[in-house]
DNA sequence: TAAGTGCGTCGTT
DNA sequence: AACGACGCACTTA
C-alpha cells in the first residue's frame, strides 16, 4: 500500500508541520523540523483537488487541536502502515477527548488486552499521525509523563495546550 | 520523595 | 531471542 506520498507543509500556531498523503488519505504528520526554515516540499507539482480538500481538513483540525479544542472533522487517514494491533490502539486513541488523558494500561484494557500496556506504548511510538491521533494524551501510571517519540517537550507542550497539568 | 532493582507481560523485529 | 513511550513490588538513600 505504500504509494507515492505527497508532502505538503502545514503552518500552525506551533510551527510548520509536514503532511504526507497517500491515495487513501493523510498517512503521516511530521513535527516542525526546528531546523531553521521548513522542509522544501515540491509545491511545483500540481496538488490534486482531492488532496487539497484533505489538506484543508488537516490544517483546520491541526489548528483546532493545537488550540486545545476538539476538531469537528478529521481528514481521512491512511494507517495501513500499521499492524492490526497498532491500528486497534490508534483507533482507541481517537476516542480520548481533548483535555482528557488515559494511561497506557487503560488503553490496553480498552482494546481488550489489559496486560498489553507495554505493547501499547510501543504502538503509540509507531503512531504516524501524532496530534490528530492523540498519542500525547496517553500517560504512564499515576499521571506520570511517560515517553514521547517527538520528544517530551512536545508532549508537555501539547498537553499544556489542552489545559492538562501534571502534578509533580 | 527520589532513584534503583527485578520481574511479569506482550507485540514487533 | 532481544528490546521497548509499561506497571508493580520492592529496597535504599
Amino acid at each position: 500500500m505504500v504509494e507515492n506520498l505527497m508532502r505538503i507543509p502545514v503552518t500552525t500556531s506551533a510551527g510548520v508541520f509536514v503532511a504526507h498523503y497517500s491515495a487513501h488519505g493523510l498517512a503521516r504528520l511530521e513535527f516542525p523540523n526546528g531546523k531553521a526554515a521548513n522542509e522544501p516540499p515540491a509545491l511545483q507539482e500540481p496538488v490534486p483537488a482531492q488532496i487539497q480538500r484533505w489538506h484543508k481538513l488537516t490544517r483546520e483540525a491541526l489548528n483546532v487541536t493545537l488550540a486545545g479544542h476538539t476538531a469537528r472533522e478529521l481528514p481521512p487517514m491512511d494507517t495501513s502502515s500499521g499492524t492490526p494491533f497498532q491500528q486497534r490502539v490508534w483507533e482507541a486513541l481517537l476516542e480520548i477527548q481533548s483535555g482528557k488523558t488515559r494511561s497506557y494500561s487503560q488503553v490496553a484494557a480498552a482494546i481488550g488486552q489489559p496486560k498489553a500496556a507495554r505493547a501499547v506504548g510501543a504502538a503509540c511510538g509507531a503512531n504516524p499521525i501524532p496530534v490528530l491521533i492523540p498519542c500525547h494524551r496517553v500517560l504512564a501510571a499515576h499521571n506520570r509523563l511517560g515517553g514521547f517519540g517527538g520528544g517530551l517537550d512536545w508532549k508537555r507542550n501539547l498537553l499544556a495546550r489542552e489545559g492538562i497539568v501534571l502534578e509533580a
